[in-house]
RNA sequence: GGAAGUUUAGCUCAGCUGGGAGAGCAUCUGCCUUACAAGCAGAGGGUCAUAGGUUCGAGCCCUAUAACUUCCACCA
């Protein structure tokens, strides 16, 4: 039964509504059935810190678009959504609220810091997922996640426990990245290099035995105090002698030997190096080398150590080396300073330099692992979408290095390691039951302090979210999930491990297909970011323009993979075309009987009917490949293009006098309007699930596969044989194109549209140009109409002329003969062009040999139309002549 | 240093396996035609970055060049 619609769309007024009726009918929820395929999308989980931003809303809508779409093609379909605790960004956060109270995390301690970060987490962990409501996103709620949460983090212990047995996790000393503000170790990846002006600082090392001195040049000049030895290449001639002297090292009262390694490039600079094994990875390595002492010369906060750092100590490094360059200068030691542009290592959570620094750390060993990720990806089981993203996959995953894993936080999966703290006996043990004593010495054993990087347990996500290690039902039938939808920002991060853990633990890839999608710019083209302010609210859209205009914008114009600009006016033009589809359905139901209960398509049906069907038959089958291909845009503009240009433009206004004429006819025409209106809604439901599902309700729905509840439980359509129509289609292609030429003529001459004019129309098709005269009338502005088969024009007229018919229109004195005559002219040579291009194409040897026969039928079929209106365009001159 | 992407109408972008260049916005003309002026009917506007090549045929494939963007690596 039909309902009104409102006079004018308002998304506010439905869209939570609507979103709190499929969420209380449990349409959401995955209900495991075994005679159904699953369909399963693991959401990315955005952080507990953060707030709903366009990048989420682009990932989320497409999420939420395949979900909807598989769902309704009958898939047991589950989006599994859930949140990242976020080490990192969290505990700042954290931090940074206790800093206002005066607190340090020292002062509330590790029990009292979490409480504090629960604490956090309940009152914010659910914003992001409130918002993600908003938008629409049809997950399952019911089986919500928490990267924390008592199943995620025992398979996290699970894996590290794992990973330690199999060998592929240790513990070692390693330069790793530290930020001195964060105060903990990061992978490298989490290090972002960043161009900065600097200076190459050249000094002056003095040789101990008075003999002279060596040049060296530094970038970081502080870094001197924690020098162990200077190097040079043991083949460079200059410095043979110097090698297994010593030297003095300035601002210290320490000696400091003369090496020789490989590593020192002869040609750069000066040709010797300082070596600083605790600040520097290459230093570190050539330090092991040669067995040298590992000075620290920082504090965890980057200030310089007591006890190393003489009159220094106590400084923050850039004072300490303004200092120190200060120092040498006066006392003759500094060279020279010559600028330089040079990459500097940044946090990415808080951009503070980084210091590298020798620190004991746990490291998953990667190549091992590694091995089967690649040949995945290789062997093509598991693509990425668009495929180019393989490359930059597999270029990682083949140098890849070790995973620096141990975190000094708090906020996190504690590392399960044990030691004894007897320093006899320095025993180890791993272990998911924790130990208090240890086995061998009898000792107290205290566990690690560092917690793991957050994307250790981001990594298990599609199976620990599922049960997993347990025998969950779940984990049988969700697991492998189907499509990840993510941004190419984090492949590294987290796609990549997602890769290799799955493979590593269940045996299985984790997904078959990654959708990759770029990121939203703003109208310049710039980033969008905090700093700059540029960002845009999806909030405040959904707010002014609705959810679904949001989503439609961030499909719509974009590949796959593509980055995209944010514009006011693409989000206007989105919420235009809801507008229009409101309409649309608002007339069709203005125009319906009261007791319409559905829609069924009568057996004799009027050409306009089958060509509108033959249309839409051809739009599912365009919109459900393109989906299947993760052609998303080009499916909403298939989507776009048929409901205004053609639904609307054309069958809407062609019933128009049928409904007002009644009988059967109109009756034909309501169902019609209604199975189409129903079909469009269905194949548009993915993309604007508001608009679609409120029309929905409104409308009359029964029949197979049409759920009158709602929508998002209905079935997609599929494309039918029987709904091809071709020749229908054909026929009244011809109707519509001499009703556009008719009106291209009247808009050239001025004829204003509320004139009617007399028309003959002159086909061979009388039966099929007789049958469409009131679309003439209506859509061509005709007043009286007469079709022949051969029109005798009398007096001025002027000549429309189709590949099909000529029509003449008699406008008295609107009608100059020459131009006219001019007009024709015109046409002719266009015509003419045509010929001779099509003729050339055909008469071409190569073509007729090599083309293949359907397209060279193509071309004689174009040639035979175009000579037809040569023929019809040149009897047109002769007569006005 | 390595790699990837982009370059198509004034602007923002589509163009999926090669077969006479598309959309939205903007511009111009005419319409308040009772679903929609957030609209309707029309029009103008492009050597598809440049130079070669492959092909019967290239916006699309290959090679080189240029500009812009991004990622990766990083020599003190």
């Amino acid at each position: 039964m039909k309902k009104e619609l409102a006079k004018t769309y308002s998304p506010k007024d439905f869209e939570d509504r609507l979103y709190h009726e499929w969420e209380q009918r449990k349409y959401f929820h995955a209900e495991i059935d075994k005679s159904k395929k699953p369909f399963t999308i693991v959401i990315p989980p955005p952080n507990i810190t953060g707030q709903l931003h366009m990048g989420h809303a682009l990932d989320n809508t497409l999420q939420d678009i395949l979900i909807r779409w598989k769902r309704m093609q009958g898939y047991c379909t589950l989006w599994l959504p859930g949140t990242d605790h976020a080490s990192i960004a969290t505990e700042a956060k954290i931090v940074n609220a206790m800093k206002e109270e005066g607190l340090t995390k020292d002062d509330v301690g590790r029990d009292g810091f979490l409480e504090r970060a629960w604490e956090w987490k309940r009152v914010y962990g659910g914003r992001i997922v409130e918002q993600l409501k908003k938008l629409g996103s049809s997950c399952d709620w019911d089986r919500e996640r928490f990267t924390l949460d008592e199943g995620c983090s025992k398979a996290v212990q699970k894996v590290f426990i794992d990973l330690y047995n199999k060998g592929y996790i240790y513990h070692g000393e390693r330069i790793i990245n530290w930020c001195p503000s964060c105060k903990t170790s990061i992978s490298d990846i989490e290090c972002e290099y960043e161009e900065q002006d600097g200076f190459f600082w050249h000094i002056s090392y003095p040789l101990s035995d008075g003999s002279g001195s060596v040049e060296i040049a530094t970038t970081r000049p502080e870094t001197l105090l924690g020098d162990s030895a200077i190097a040079v290449h043991p083949d460079d001639e200059r410095y043979k002698a110097i090698v297994g002297k010593t030297v003095k090292l300035p601002l210290t009262d320490r000696e400091i030997p003369v090496i020789a390694d490989e590593y020192v490039d002869m040609e750069f600079g000066t040709g010797v190096v300082k070596i600083t094994p605790a600040h520097d990875p290459n230093d570190f390595e050539v330090g092991k080398r040669h067995d040298l002492p590992i000075i620290h010369m920082m504090n965890d906060d980057a200030v310089i150590k007591e006890g190393v750092g003489g009159k220094y100590a106590g400084m923050d490094r850039y004072e300490a080396r303004k200092a120190m360059v200060a120092d040498l200068d006066a006392m003759g030691l500094l060279v020279r300073v010559e600028p330089h542009k040079h990459n500097v290592g940044c946090c990415q959570r808080c951009g503070t330099t980084v210091e590298p620094r020798a620190s004991y750390q746990w490291f998953v060993a990667m190549k091992e692992l590694a091995k089967p990720a690649i040949d995945v990806v290789r062997s093509g089981e598991l693509k990425y979408i668009p495929q180019r993203f393989e490359n930059g996959y597999l270029y990682w995953m083949e140098n890849i290095r070790d995973w620096c894993i141990s975190r000094q936080l708090w906020w996190g999966h504690r590392i399960p390691a044990y030691y004894c703290t007897n320093k006899e006996c320095n025993h180890t043990e791993i272990t998911l039951d924790g130990i208090d004593v240890c086995p061998k010495c009898g000792a107290p054993m205290k566990q690690d302090e560092d917690t793991l990087d957050t994307w250790f347990s981001s990594a298990l996500w599609p199976f620990s979210t599922l049960g997993w290690p347990e025998k969950t039902e779940d984990y049988d039938y969700f697991y492998p999930t189907n499509t990840l939808v993510t941004g190419y920002d984090i492949i590294p991060f987290w796609v990549a491990r997602m890769i290799f853990s799955g493979l590593e633990h269940t045996g299985q890839k984790p997904f078959s297909d990654v959708l990759i999608h770029g990121l939203v710019r703003d109208e310049q083209g710039r980033k969008m970011s905090k700093s700059l302010g540029n960002g845009v609210d999806p909030l405040e859209i959904i707010d002014e323009f609705g959810a679904d205009a949001l989503r439609l914008t961030l499909v719509t114009g974009n590949a796959p993979g593509n980055d995209m600009r944010w514009t006011k006016t693409k989000v206007t033009n989105s919420r235009n075309f809801a507008n229009k589809l409101w309409n649309a359905s608002r007339y069709i139901l203005m125009n319906l009987a009261e007791d319409m209960t559905g829609a069924t398509l009568p057996e004799a049906l009027p050409i306009e009917d089958k060509w509108i069907l033959s249309m839409y038959n051809s739009l599912v089958k365009n919109v459900t490949s393109n989906l299947e291909s993760y052609e998303l845009g080009i499916a909403v503009q298939n989507l776009y293009d048929f409901i205004w240009d053609i639904f609307c433009d054309w069958y809407i206004e062609l019933t128009k006098p049928r409904i007002a004429a009644g009988g059967e006819t109109a009756l034909a025409a309501q169902n019609v309007l209604v199975f189409i209106m129903q079909g469009i809604l269905k194949l548009l439901h993915p993309f604007m699930p508001f608009i679609t599902e409120e029309i929905w309700q409104s409308m009359p729905v029964s029949g197979e596969g049409n759920n009158p509840e709602s929508i998002m439980i209905s079935a997609w359509p599929v494309y039918s044989e029987s709904l091809c129509f071709t020749k229908e289609r054909t026929e009244f292609t011809m109707i519509i194109d001499a009703i556009k030429a008719v009106r291209v003529q009247r808009s050239e001459l001025n004829v204003p549209p509320s004139k009617k004019v007399t028309m003959i129309i002159e086909t061979a098709q009388t039966k099929l140009f007789g049958d469409a005269k009131p679309f003439f009338e209506r859509l061509a502005g005709a007043g009286e109409l007469a079709v022949c088969e051969a029109a005798k024009a009398e007096g001025d007229m002027v000549t429309v002329v189709t590949a099909n018919a000529r029509i003449f229109i008699p406008l008295g004195e609107l009608v100059d003969k020459q131009k006219e005559l001019d007009r024709l002219e015109k046409e002719r040579k266009a015509a003419q062009k045509d010929i001779d291009f099509l003729s050339g194409k055909l008469s071409n040897q190569g073509f007729l040999s090599k083309a293949p026969a359907q397209q060279i039928e193509n071309e004689r079929a174009k040639l035979a139309k175009a000579q037809e209106k040569m023929e019809k365009i040149l009897l047109s001159i002769e007569k006005m002549k």
